[in-house]
RNA sequence: UACCCGAUGGUGUAAUCGGCAACACAAGUGGUUUUGGUCCACUCAUUCCAGGUUCAAGUCCUGGUCGGGUAGCCA
């Protein structure tokens, strides 16, 4: 189907699990993806998943599990979840049964926190969260390391905090009351190691173990111990948890855990022209910026899905911006060539009128009925061909006219004759205008000679899309534009304030009649003009709903005084 | 500030053991073309700086500079 990048990818991860492959240390690759659900995946998870994914996929015998990380139950709802395996199935990817939840290791992680507490190595701390934070340390004014202040309940005994602990998950305590702590470092270079929070009381109904704890174990405390305990080889993580590796270590060495998963970490996506954190992407949808996770100007993977964005072309995209450890921003416009690059393969052409003048061929009969056959795709006879009816009234875009056109202008204008794609040359020859001198109506004669064809005695170099009057059918398009303008969204302050206005505008056009029937989803490419995609949610058989997926790349620019927008970097259709 | 990480064209990644800096995107130019699309060709770099080792350094060593991450009872 799609023409990925056949060579295998490689990178600093993929090189280290060859390595452990061919020195035998494992015999087979376990990866996993571990989400948390507390929002939609958007395009930074995808080159993750499809890091470990890919992974899994390269190496015979290697699998990829699917894990939720589900230990806040303060921000975790079951329908992100369901969100989240839907859009990594989209994307082509399968976990099989693999199918965790980090809330399936409670019971053991609760097990685990007792025996530490049994080694000496974790207690229960009384202090506030404030008095934990300052107790940690920080510098001090001269900027020396201040090592971190014990807590007063340090060296309780163990019999003590495991007593303790139970109370704290009987339900004996207040939420915040007290936290359990591992017994490390206080005067660690690293902070995360100097006693870390492994547990903390919280009254949350969480929504796979309802109100059977009241306890919930912190990341730290949990992902490596479900890496080990899923037998998980390599554990791909983004940068920000490189200073915790070392704490992720300590527990796989001073638990009895089943295996020595390694967490390795790369950098995580930025592109431009996009936020990309879930954070910010939460309060677009709550503060009502755009219409939801799924809208098509987001950078969820639902958004980019219900945008027309192939699947295919956003894991060509995530193999070709690479894997490493250098914060860097990539170029939207590699996206949209990847989109570009597979929909120019794939989408069945059809025609579409943006915004339409009414264009009467006045040499044809007022009955006239005629019909012309149109490739489905260009250079692929195996595609077929279309019908594509033609009458005496016709729509053309209103950008393909101009009163007054420059030389450079190859399209219609008064007296100039251009070619309608598929069917006959055409010359203006009278142009109506209403009382603001708006043009309403172009009456043309047409050439029976050049019928599907191009006349030999002269040049034609104007070929413009078109829609039959009598059979076109009206469609309210989305015309889409980057949600940021600029390029960094946050340059001059709160991103919220940098929402692109004219993102989004609906329109009335006319397509082509043999377009919205197609099933939801499909992308098409209307000729000369872009990617449309027929919306899955909003599109009815009586009212079809299109967005736009991009635009076709333009070697011609209108001037600016046709397009009322201010001219800025960003591309328009 | 402390700890950790990073630095190669405009952008993102490559470069066996130290051996002619490669690919893609973007931009620009030209060609082809019944989509101003596609396709094809060409143009676009003193590898952050300063020293050092070496016949030879993007790669190794020392010292800087700049950038990012972290400093939740979030993940």
């Amino acid at each position: 189907m799609t023409q990925e990048t056949t060579e295998q990818p490689s990178d600093f991860i993929r090189d280290i699990v060859a390595s452990d492959l061919a020195s035998n240390k494992h015999e087979t690759i376990v990866t996993r993806f571990p989400p948390e659900p507390n929002g939609y995946l958007h395009i930074g998870h995808a080159k993750a998943f499809c890091l470990s994914f890919g992974i899994a996929q390269e190496n015979p015998g290697a699998r990829c599990h699917l894990r939720f990380d589900d230990t806040n139950p303060e921000k975790e709802e079951a329908r992100f979840a369901s969100a989240i395996q839907e859009d990594v199935r989209w994307m082509g990817f399968d976990w099989g049964e693999h199918l965790y939840h980090a809330s399936d290791c409670f019971e053991q992680l609760y097990a685990w926190a007792e025996y530490l507490i049994q080694e000496g190595k974790a207690y229960v701390d009384e202090q506030s969260g404030d008095e934990i934070r300052a107790g940690r340390g920080r510098l001090n004014a001269d900027g020396v390391t201040e090592p971190g202040l014990d807590s007063p309940f340090r060296d309780r005994p163990s019999d003590e905090s495991l007593d303790l602990f139970r109370k704290m998950r009987a339900g004996d305590f207040d939420d915040g009351k007290m936290v359990l702590r591992a017994r490390i470092d206080m005067a660690a270079a690293n902070l995360n190691l100097r006693d870390p929070v492994l547990y903390r009381i919280l009254r949350a109904t969480h929504p796979r173990t309802g109100d059977d704890w009241c306890i919930y174990p912190m990341y730290d405390f949990t992902h490596g111990q479900c890496d080990a305990i899923e037998g998980i080889t390599h554990s791909l993580c983004s940068l920000e948890f490189e200073n915790h590796r070392p704490l992720y270590e300590w527990f796989i060495e001073n638990l009895p855990v089943p295996s020595q998963p390694r967490q390795i970490e790369f950098a995580r996506l930025n592109l431009t022209h996009t936020v990309m954190s879930k954070r910010k992407l939460t309060r677009l949808v709550a503060e009502g910026l755009v219409s939801g996770w799924s809208d098509p100007r987001m950078p969820t993977l639902s958004g980019m899905r219900r945008r027309g964005y192939p699947a295919s072309a956003i894991r060509e995209f995530c193999q070709r911006i690479g894997i490493s450890k250098a914060a860097s921003t990539v170029d939207f416009a590699l996206l949209e060539h990847c989109v570009r690059d597979e929909l120019n393969r794939v989408a069945p052409r059809r025609m579409g009128v943006l915004d339409p003048i009414k264009v009467v061929i006045a040499t044809l009969p007022e009955d006239h009925e005629e019909s012309f056959e149109a490739p489905v795709l260009p250079g692929d006879p195996e595609s077929g061909v279309r019908q594509i009816a033609f009458g005496r009234e016709v729509w053309i875009d209103r950008d393909d006219f101009m009163l007054d056109p420059p030389k450079k202008f190859f399209r219609l204008g008064p007296g100039r004759e251009v070619k309608l794609r598929h069917a006959y040359c055409i010359t203006c020859d009278e142009v109506i205008q209403d009382s603001d001198g708006k043009v309403i109506e172009l009456r043309c004669s047409h050439d029976l000679e050049t019928r599907a064809c191009l006349p030999t005695d002269r040049k034609v170099k104007g070929f413009l899309h078109w829609v039959s009057a009598r059979h076109g059918n009206p469609t309210e398009i989305r015309i889409l534009d980057h949600l940021f303008a600029a390029e960094d969204p946050e340059a001059d302050g709160d991103f919220m304030d940098a929402v692109n206005p004219d993102s989004i505008k609906v329109i009335h056009a006319v397509v082509e009649p043999n377009t919205v029937d197609l099933p939801a989803e499909t992308v098409v490419q209307f000729e000369r003009l872009g990617y449309f995609c027929i919306d899955r949610f909003d599109s009815t058989a009586d009212a079809p709903v299109l967005n736009q997926t991009i635009g076709l790349k333009s070697g011609w620019k209108p001037k600016p005084s046709n397009q009322p927008k201010k001219a800025k970097k960003s591309k328009k259709a």
